[in-house]
DNA sequence: GCCAACGTTGGC
DNA sequence: GCCAACGTTGGC
């Protein structure tokens, strides 16, 4: 049976190093072309992203936490551009991640090397619970 | 095409 | 700063 077609958002996840480009940089300029991602698998999830999704941005290299949320104003081909939406308050960390025991499966605790993935709805949905100041920029 | 050596990333 | 993971390069 058809039914309406409902449009959906995907979820995702970017690292950055904060010492290259942080996410207080993304603030300032508000929006910002993702480049620089080489690995292959990393460039797939960029390429995968469209307007209107939204990326959970990491701070890699000794802070390890998720840090704020942005979202795609350009899809990726494979560079999306990313619009700042709010920072998360207090970060996120890995640590708090995998002690949660929810997302052993995922790259983020499976593939520590990998920078862009996709994050799943249920990680969303457990970090607007800890957060719930992100529910306005929802 | 295999694989050893090397380089890079990121967690700790 | 160290090391594990893993991607890439180059000799054969």
């Amino acid at each position: 049976m058809a039914r309406a077609q409902v449009s959906t958002i995907s979820y995702f996840l970017a690292k950055t190093d904060p010492g290259t480009y942080s996410m207080e940089d993304l603030r300032r300029e508000g929006k910002t072309v993702w480049e620089g991602v080489r690995n292959a698998l990393a460039r797939r999830a960029l390429a995968a992203m469209r307007a209107s999704d939204l990326v959970f941005i990491y701070h890699s290299m000794g802070q390890s936490a998720v840090v704020g949320l942005a979202k795609v104003t350009k899809p990726g081909n494979p560079d999306p551009e990313f619009q700042f939406l709010a920072p998360v308050e207090p970060p996120v960390t890995l640590k708090e991640i995998k002690e949660s025991g929810l997302f052993d499966e995922w790259s983020l605790v499976r593939q520590s090397r990998l920078s862009t993935m996709p994050a799943p709805d249920s990680f969303a949905k457990w970090l607007i619970k800890k957060r719930p100041a992100l529910k306005a920029a929802l």
